[in-house]
DNA sequence: GCCGTTTTCGGCCCGACTGTTTTCAGTCG
């Protein structure tokens, strides 16, 4: 079983209790919800975890959910997990990914309407509200018959938070709406918020806070926007719609003197608010999106800025990146938070693919080195580096790889006699080969300052027999850089399998870099591996891997990706000066 | 069932909205 089936697991675990009955369950019911929620954003399988005897170190994992887990990996059966799932069938597990419905609705259905089979039920269930024979139950009526309709028909389509959107999709679709919005007088300010600030590679849905001393008029403003879909949900202070693409949008209102209070909440993450406010309690306050309640006087503070917010807690303001309750409160509030990465730390961009007509198995870039050269100017990057990917080897001889290496670098070298305000490097993106080979022959890779080593082909290997590959690529003098390092593609494809531990000792060993790559289907390295590279002690390059001028605007994606890792300037090789930085690439 | 900045026992975030209700349950973030 892997990580996202034991975590829908642990959840159904949840499900099951809170159907047996919620309020004796109540706590279980949590631990196992935060349990799912720990495993299903592991960067690597729980079972490698229990393999080494490492659960313990897992977050909302104790004694008996361990005990459990250890049981499932040795018997495959759960004593207590089939006693908790006895008595609920498997297709009330099926409907409860359909947004509107939960563990409650979903079992009386099922149970109501006999739907046996977990295959069929989700359209079985759709052909019996057709049918009109919902609305008669108690507890439901023509309405939630109709809207049981809906629901199901959009989630087919993978409208509303379904399928999750990459970064700049959502970026795009939050700035129309926030300039729209803005064209109401009564809008005072409007800030994308939730996953979309903390720079979370993907976002499920876009939340919007707005600042307002009229909320009706926002929120009526809101729901009139000419690309909706439909409007989901108005209230007096919140409001949701779909928008055309079936993307969600959330909007929450708060006057001017409580949106420090409102950013805060609504920016999330969840385990984070509820962590802050297990920390509140203890000091006898009650935080939520209109501000700070102490237990006492019951009356409420509010505050305009989220600087305030958190000083009222005497707590430093933490950079949305990283609220995902790993520690942040605790440093925010003994002032040990470190000082993240930015984007103005960046002196210049190493994984660069001109036009140049190399001849590569793989892509070329869409502009040429000159091109490129000025917009890197443009960027104001100290020192910049040409890597196309290596020409093909099975269409070329190691002399015509070598003659197409040395034409390109000639080309380089006549732009270099042109240019002073930029230092240029001769690097390559070299295949690592399903035997741990580079692509390309000594005499080739004598010529180049440095190569970026990377896989990208036969990417179904052994764990162990890819981390042997990897390493063997990484181990030429030359190669000083591991591009996209998990190889995932978002929504396509996970990584390949890596051993980790040993990547990274070998590169501290060996001072081999891992790349940040901006591009953001990729993001990759993912936040959680660059933070344990970092404690590892590994070091990081953040680079775009451009194939336009435009593409070379992503560095920010990196940069965002850096700081959910806890990446300090000192923790990247990019912010490093010239000579600094050309010592270790040669070094 | 988890967890430790008064705790290895006794706590466990806080609120909005909808539909079916006649005061609230269910779902969501």
């Amino acid at each position: 079983m892997d990580n996202e089936q034991i975590s829908k697991l642990l959840r159904n675990i949840a499900t099951a209790y809170t159907i047996k009955n919620e309020k004796k369950f109540r706590f279980q019911i949590i631990a196992y919800q935060k349990a799912s929620d720990t495993i299903k954003n592991l960067t690597s399988e729980i079972k490698e975890y229990y393999k080494e005897d490492r659960l313990d170190e897992l977050s909302g994992i104790g004694t008996s959910i361990r005990g459990h887990l250890i049981e499932l990996f040795q018997k495959v059966r759960v004593k207590q997990f089939e006693w908790a799932l006895k008595d609920i069938p498997q297709s009330v597990f099926v409907l409860i990914d359909v947004p509107g419905f939960g563990p409650k609705r979903a079992y009386k259905l099922v149970n109501e309407f006999n739907l046996t089979n977990p295959k069929t039920a989700i359209e079985d269930l759709e052909k019996i509200a057709e049918q009109g024979k919902i609305a008669s139950l108690s507890g439901f009526g023509e309405k939630s018959q109709s809207d049981i309709i809906r629901s199901i028909s959009e989630f087919r389509l993978g409208k509303g938070k379904t399928t999750k959107m990459i970064l700049p999709y959502a970026l795009e679709i939050a700035e129309k709406i926030i300039e729209y919005l803005k064209t109401c007088r009564d809008v005072k300010k409007a800030e994308p918020l939730g996953s979309l600030r903390r720079k979370s590679p993907t976002v499920g849905d876009i939340d919007i806070a707005v600042a307002s001393y009229n909320p009706e008029s926002v929120i009526s403003h809101f729901i009139s926007y000419p690309h909706k879909e439909r409007v989901m949900e108005k209230g007096d202070i919140t409001a949701s719609m779909l928008v055309s693409g079936g993307r969600q949008v959330d909007l929450m209102v708060q006057p001017p003197e409580s949106f420090g209070s409102l950013l805060q909440h609504f920016t999330g993450s969840k385990s984070h608010n509820i962590a802050l406010r297990e920390f509140a309690i203890k000091k006898g306050l009650s935080l939520s999106e209109y501000g700070i309640k102490s237990g006492r006087y019951k009356k409420i503070r509010k505050y305009d800025t989220e600087e305030r917010f958190y000083d009222a807690l005497e707590a430093d303001w933490i950079p949305p990146e990283i609220r995902e309750n790993t520690g942040e409160i605790e440093l925010a509030v003994s002032h040990k938070l470190p000082q993240l990465i930015e984007l103005g730390d960046i002196k210049g961009d190493l994984h660069i693919h001109s036009s140049f007509p190399i001849e590569p198995s793989h892509d070329l870039g869409k502009n040429s080195i000159e091109e490129m050269l000025n917009k890197a100017k443009g960027l104001n990057y100290e020192y910049f580096g040409f890597s196309e990917h290596n020409p093909s080897i099975s269409k070329h001889t190691n002399s015509q790889v070598y003659a197409l290496i040395s034409k390109r670098n000639a080309e380089i070298e006549q732009i270099k006699l042109k240019t002073k305000s930029i230092r240029i490097l001769k690097l390559l993106e070299v295949d690592i080969l399903p035997s741990g080979k580079l692509a390309i022959d000594n005499k080739s890779l004598d010529v180049l300052d440095a190569v970026i080593v990377s896989v990208h082909s036969v990417f179904k290997m052994g764990k162990q027999d890819m981390t042997k590959r990897v390493i063997s690529g990484l181990s030429h003098k030359k190669a000083k850089i591991l591009a996209h390092p998990t190889g995932r593609m978002l929504n396509e494809r996970p990584g390949y399998e890596l051993d980790f531990h040993k990547i990274f000792e070998f590169c501290v060993k060996n001072d081999k870099a891992l790349e940040i790559n901006c591009w953001p289907t990729r993001l990759d390295l993912p936040d959680i591996l660059i933070q344990q590279a970092i404690q590892n002690n590994v070091k990081l390059i953040i680079n775009t891997d451009s194939h336009s001028t435009s593409d070379m605007n992503l560095m920010k994606y990196g940069v965002s990706m850096a700081r959910r890792g806890w990446a300090k300037k000192s923790d990247i090789l990019n912010t490093l000066g010239y000579n600094d930085f050309i010592k270790w690439l040669r070094g």
